[in-house]
RNA sequence: GCGGGCGUGCCGGAAUGGUAGACGGAAGCGACUUAAAAUCGCUCGGGUGAACGCCUGUGCGGGUUCGAGUCCCGCCGCCCGCACCA
C-alpha cells in the first residue's frame, strides 16, 4: 500500500483529547458561585445520572442536548453554569451487594469513576469542580440538616401507610420487585402491610403546586397537564350514609363523589378492603376475611389494582339513602382505593363504567338517571356502556329535569340542608412517604426514645453516617440488624434509645441537588447568595419518565425551602425539555433467546437470520435499549471507533430530541462521513487566496454571503427551539453551498467557513476547534469562547418573490415577481401562466385569494 | 383500568392553515480505480403519459375551509407514567 496516495483524513483520536485539554487548561467552563454584577447568568442542567456502571446511549443523548444549549448560551453572551453529579443511592447497589458480595459504596464509587471517564471523553462543557455524589456524607449530611429544618417548619409528619411485604424474605418490596403479585426473589405471594413511616406534607401545597403550573411557560404543555391531573383537584361532595344498624358502635359511613347528581341511581355502597367497615365484616364472617386477604395480595400498585377484574363481597350491612330513605347493600370492592377520598363510594352503575361492570357481575340493579339529549325516557336503557356525559336528570325525585351541573348544585344544597353531606374539593395527590427500609440511602436523622419520643439528632452530630460493616446475607434492612449502629443514647434525656433505621426515598436526594450545585462545598446546605443568583435552573433536560414524580417533588421541596427563606424562587426549573428514549432494533430467535446484533445477518429484503444457525430471526422494531434484550450499544465503543463529535452529531441529527430515536450503525457511519467532509471542505480551501474583492462584491460572492447569513439565521432559530435535527439539516445545506461556490467568491468564502465552524461548534466542538486553528494559524482563540455569529438583515432579504399559484387549491404553477409587485401585477402574471389558464379553462373566476409572499389561489 | 403522548417515502424526518417529502440514511445506476474502499454525479411515494403534464397520496372514517400533515369529532395501533426503579 502506497501511503502517499492515501487521502489525508481528520484524526479525531489525537484532536479530541487535545482540545479537551485546551478547554481544561483555560478553565473555559468554570463558573463562580456568585456571578459578577451585570452578568447574564444561565443555568443548564441535565438530570444527573444513576451510576449504574456504564454510560448508555440515553445519557449520551441527554448530555449532548444539554451541552449544545450550554455552548450556545455561552456563545450568546451568557455566564453559564453547567454542573454534573451522581444520583448515587438506590436499590441496584444493594442488589449488587446481595448478588455478588460487593459493598454498595465500593460498587457505586467504582461505577462513578468509570462513568466520569466516559463522560469526559464526550467533550462536554461541564464545570467538573462542582461534582458530588448524593452518597457522599458531605451531601447527605446536609440533607439531614435540611430535613430537620423541614421538621421544625411543620412539613413533616409520621403516619401509617401500606407497603408490599414479602412474607418469606421478611422484607419490604418496591413495586418493581412485585411481579404478578409475587416477590421477585422468593416467589411468595405479596401481602400488604401497615408500617409507621415519615411523610412530607405535599398535600398542603397541592393548590399552590397546581396554580403555579400556569406560570411555567417554558415547560411542555403535556408535562403540565400530567402534573395537573396527578394533583387531581376535583369538586364534589362528601355524603354521609347512615347504617341501617350500627356496626361496632359505628353509625354511618362517608363517601366522596364527584357525581352527587346521580345519587338516585345508586344501587350499592362499596368500601375498600382496608376500610374499618370491611374489618368489621371480617370479624363477623370468615369469608369476608378471606376476600380481604385476597385483596391484600394485589400489592400496593394502583395500576395492578385498577386492572384487576372487578370483584366484591357483600357484607350484609345496609345503609339508608339520604334522599329516598331506601336501603342499599354495603360491599367490599377490590377497585375502591383507601387512599382516595374516604375509601368508600356509592355505586351508580348507569353513570360509571366500573360500577356498571361490578353491578353486572353481581346482578345489582342498573337505574339510568341521566337522559342523553334526544333520547326517549321510555326506551333509553344502559347495556354494557355507562353514560357519563351531560344530559337531563330523571328517575331522581326533586332533581328531575335539571341538567347535570345544576343537579350537582341542587343535590349538594339538599345534602347540606339535611346535614347528610357537604360540597368539598378533593385532591388526588397523597402525602409523600419518604421512609425506605433499606441500607443504601440517606439515614433519617432522628432517634426514638421511649421517654422523649422522636428526637432529632443534634445538628453538630450530623452527618449520621451509614455504617460500613454491613451484612447482606440476611434478608431485610441491614441497618436494622446491625449489632451496634442503632443503639445510642437519647440526646435529650441520655437514656438508651434507638436510631431510626429507615433511610430516605432517593427522590429526596434529587429534590435539591440542583440547589446544592450552586455552592457544592459550603458548610451549610445552601448558600443564600449562590442559590439566589443561580436559581431557577434556566434549562432542565431529562427523560419524560420523570414528568410527574421527580419534577413534582423538586417543585414541592423548592417551595418549602422558599417558604423557610432559604431560596428566593419557589420554582426550581424555569425551562424544561423532555427528551425521548434511545431505541435499537432487537432480534429474537424462535426459541425466545434475544440475540446480539453482531450475531444476526440482515439481507437486502430485510430478512434477518442468526449467523450461527441460519435460522430466521424476528426483528423487533425499535425497543428501549436494555441489557435483557441484548440491544444495547456501548457509547465507549462508538467513541473509540468514530470519535465523540460523530456520536454527538448523529444523535442530534437523527430526529427531533423529544421523540424516541432509533440508533443505527448506518446513521453513525453517515455522520462520520460528514465530519470528514467538513474537514476536507476547510483544509482543501487552505491557504485561502488573498481576497481580490471585498466580500459580496461579485454576484457569486453576494450569493454565498446570502446563504451564509440565511444559514446563521436558520441555525440560530433551530437551536433556540430545540429543533437540533433541523439545525443539522441547515448546516448540511450550508456546507453543500460552500462546496459549490465558484472560485471568484473567494472573499466571501472565509466568512462562510468561519460561520460554518461557529454554527457547528456547539454540536461538534472538537472539529470546530481543530479547523478554526487551521484557518487561523497561530491563533490563541478557542471557538468555545468566541461569540455567536450574527445575521445581517440586509442579506436575509430575497431579491425576488416566488409565489405558488393554485386553481381551486391545487398547485398549477410558480411565478416570480418583484418584491414590490402590486396585487394586480401578481394576478395578471399568474393568469398568464399556460398551466393556470388551462386549469381555469375559461370558467368564470368566483374568487381570487392572495397571501403576500406565499400563494395565489383562483376559485372557479 | 386511569392520565399523557406519538403515527408523513424503504428508514430517520422537514413543512407560521398556503408548492408534502427539505436534509440525511439505505438502495440502484454511472464516473474514477487493475480492483475495492473513499470521493463525485444521477435516480429514488404510487399510478399514468412520448412529452408539457395529469391523477393519487401524511394510520382509518367523517367534518370545517378558497386551501388541511397541520384545526374539530369518532376509531385503530404503538409508547410513557400510575406514588418503594431511577
Amino acid at each position: 500500500m502506497d501511503q502517499a496516495s492515501e487521502p489525508a483524513r481528520y484524526d479525531f483520536t489525537t484532536a479530541e483529547p487535545r482540545w479537551q485539554a485546551a478547554w481544561n487548561d483555560r478553565a473555559s467552563f468554570a463558573a463562580p458561585d456568585v456571578p459578577p454584577e451585570g452578568a447574564k447568568k444561565y443555568y443548564v442542567l441535565e438530570m444527573f445520572p444513576y451510576p449504574s456502571g456504564k454510560i448508555h446511549m440515553g445519557h449520551v443523548r441527554n448530555y449532548t442536548l444539554g451541552d449544545v444549549v450550554a455552548r450556545y448560551k455561552r456563545a450568546t453572551g451568557h455566564l453559564v453554569m453547567h454542573p454534573m453529579g451522581w444520583d448515587a443511592f438506590g436499590l441496584p447497589a444493594e442488589n449488587a451487594a446481595r448478588d455478588r458480595g460487593v459493598h454498595p459504596g465500593a460498587w457505586t464509587y467504582n461505577n462513578i469513576a468509570n462513568m466520569r471517564a466516559e463522560l469526559k471523553r464526550m467533550g462536554l462543557s461541564l464545570d467538573w469542580s462542582r461534582e458530588f455524589a448524593t452518597c457522599d456524607p458531605e451531601y447527605y449530611g446536609q440533607q439531614q440538616a435540611l430535613f430537620q429544618d423541614l421538621m421544625a417548619a411543620g412539613f413533616v409528619e409520621r403516619k401509617e401507610s401500606w407497603v408490599n411485604w414479602d412474607p418469606v424474605d421478611n422484607t419490604v418490596l418496591a413495586n418493581e420487585q412485585v411481579i404478578d403479585g409475587r416477590g421477585w426473589r422468593s416467589g411468595a405471594p405479596v401481602e400488604k402491610k401497615l408500617l409507621s413511616q415519615w411523610f412530607l406534607k405535599i398535600t398542603e401545597a397541592a393548590p399552590d403546586l397546581l396554580e403555579a403550573l400556569n406560570g411555567l411557560d417554558r415547560w411542555p404543555e403535556r408535562v403540565k397537564l400530567m402534573q395537573a391531573n396527578w394533583i387531581g383537584r376535583s369538586e364534589g361532595a362528601r355524603v354521609r350514609f347512615e347504617l341501617a344498624q350500627a356496626v361496632d358502635g359505628v353509625t354511618d359511613v362517608e363517601v366522596f363523589t364527584t357525581r352527587p347528581d346521580t345519587l338516585f341511581g345508586m344501587s350499592f355502597l362499596a368500601v375498600a378492603a382496608e376500610h374499618p367497615l370491611a374489618a368489621a365484616a371480617a370479624a363477623r364472617n370468615p369469608k369476608a376475611a378471606e376476600f380481604i386477604a385476597e385483596c391484600r395480595a394485589m400489592g400496593t400498585s394502583e395500576a395492578a389494582i385498577e386492572q384487576a377484574e372487578k370483584r366484591g363481597f357483600d357484607t350484609g350491612f345496609f345503609v339508608k339513602h339520604p334522599f329516598n330513605g331506601m336501603e342499599y347493600p354495603v360491599w367490599i370492592a377490590n377497585f375502591v382505593l383507601m387512599e382516595y377520598g374516604t375509601g368508600a363510594i356509592f355505586g351508580c352503575p348507569s353513570g360509571d363504567q366500573r360500577d356498571l361492570d361490578f353491578a353486572r357481575k353481581y346482578g345489582l340493579p342498573v337505574l339510568p338517571v341521566v337522559l342523553p339529549p334526544d333520547a326517549d325516557p321510555a326506551t333509553f336503557s344502559i347495556a354494557d356502556v355507562a353514560y357519563t356525559d351531560d344530559g337531563r336528570i330523571y328517575n331522581s325525585g326533586f332533581l328531575n329535569g335539571l341538567a347535570v351541573p345544576e343537579a350537582k348544585k341542587a343535590a349538594i344544597a339538599a345534602l347540606e340542608e339535611k346535614r347528610a353531606g357537604r360540597g368539598i374539593v378533593n385532591w388526588r395527590l397523597r402525602d409523600w412517604g419518604v421512609s425506605r427500609q433499606r441500607y443504601w440511602g440517606c439515614p433519617i436523622p432522628v432517634i426514638h426514645c421511649d421517654a422523649c419520643g422522636v428526637v432529632p439528632v443534634p445538628k453538630d452530630q450530623l452527618p449520621v453516617k451509614l455504617p460500613e460493616d454491613v451484612d447482606f446475607s440476611r434478608p431485610g434492612n441491614p441497618l436494622d440488624h446491625h449489632p451496634t449502629w442503632k443503639h445510642v443514647n437519647c440526646p435529650s434525656c441520655g437514656r438508651a434509645a434507638v436510631r431510626e433505621t429507615d433511610t430516605f426515598d432517593t427522590f429526596v436526594d434529587s429534590s435539591w441537588y440542583f440547589a446544592r450545585f450552586c455552592s457544592p462545598r459550603a458548610a451549610e446546605p445552601l448558600t443564600k447568595a449562590a442559590v439566589d443568583a443561580w436559581l431557577p435552573v434556566d434549562q432542565y433536560i431529562g427523560g419524560i419518565e420523570h414528568a410527574i414524580l421527580h419534577l413534582l417533588y423538586a417543585r414541592f421541596f423548592t417551595r418549602a425551602l422558599s417558604g423557610m427563606g432559604k431560596v428566593a424562587t419557589p420554582e426550581p426549573f424555569a425551562g424544561l425539555f423532555t427528551q425521548g428514549m434511545v431505541t435499537h432494533a432487537s432480534y429474537r430467535a424462535a426459541d425466545g433467546r434475544w440475540l446480539y446484533p453482531e450475531d444476526v445477518a440482515v439481507d437486502a429484503e430485510g430478512v434477518a437470520t442468526e449467523k450461527a444457525t441460519g435460522a430466521v430471526v424476528a426483528i423487533g422494531r425499535g425497543e428501549k435499549m436494555s441489557k435483557s434484550k441484548n440491544n444495547t450499544v456501548d457509547p465507549g465503543a462508538i467513541i473509540d471507533r468514530y470519535g465523540a463529535d460523530t456520536a454527538r452529531w448523529f444523535i442530534l441529527s437523527d430526529n427531533p430530541p423529544d421523540r424516541d430515536m432509533e440508533w443505527s450503525e448506518a446513521g453513525v457511519a453517515g455522520a462520520a462521513r460528514f465530519v470528514q467532509r467538513v474537514w476536507r471542505l476547510v483544509t482543501t480551501s487552505l491557504p485561502l487566496p488573498p481576497a481580490s474583492e471585498t466580500p459580496g462584491e461579485t454576484p457569486a460572492g453576494r450569493k454565498l454571503r446570502q446563504v451564509t447569513h440565511r444559514s446563521i439565521a436558520a441555525v440560530t432559530t433551530a437551536l433556540e427551539t430545540f429543533a437540533f435535527n433541523v439545525a443539522v439539516a441547515r448546516i448540511h445545506e450550508f456546507a453543500n453551498a460552500i462546496a459549490e461556490a465558484p472560485a471568484d467568491a473567494a472573499g466571501a468564502k472565509l466568512e462562510a467557513l468561519e460561520a460554518l465552524l461557529r454554527l457547528t461548534a456547539p454540536m461538534m466542538p472538537h472539529l470546530a476547534e481543530e479547523l478554526w486553528s487551521a484557518l487561523h494559524p497561530g491563533t490563541t482563540d478557542l471557538v468555545a469562547e468566541l461569540p455567536w455569529p450574527e445575521a445581517d438583515p440586509d442579506l436575509l432579504k430575497a431579491d425576488t418573490l416566488t409565489l405558488a399559484v393554485q386553481v381551486n387549491g391545487k398547485l398549477r404553477a410558480n411565478i416570480e415577481v418583484a418584491l414590490d409587485a402590486s396585487e394586480d401585477t401578481i394576478f395578471t402574471t399568474a393568469l398568464a401562466e399556460e398551466n393556470v389558464a388551462r386549469a381555469i379553462d375559461g370558467k368564470p373566476i368566483r374568487k381570487r385569494i392572495h397571501v403576500r409572499g406565499r400563494i395565489v389561489n383562483f376559485v372557479v
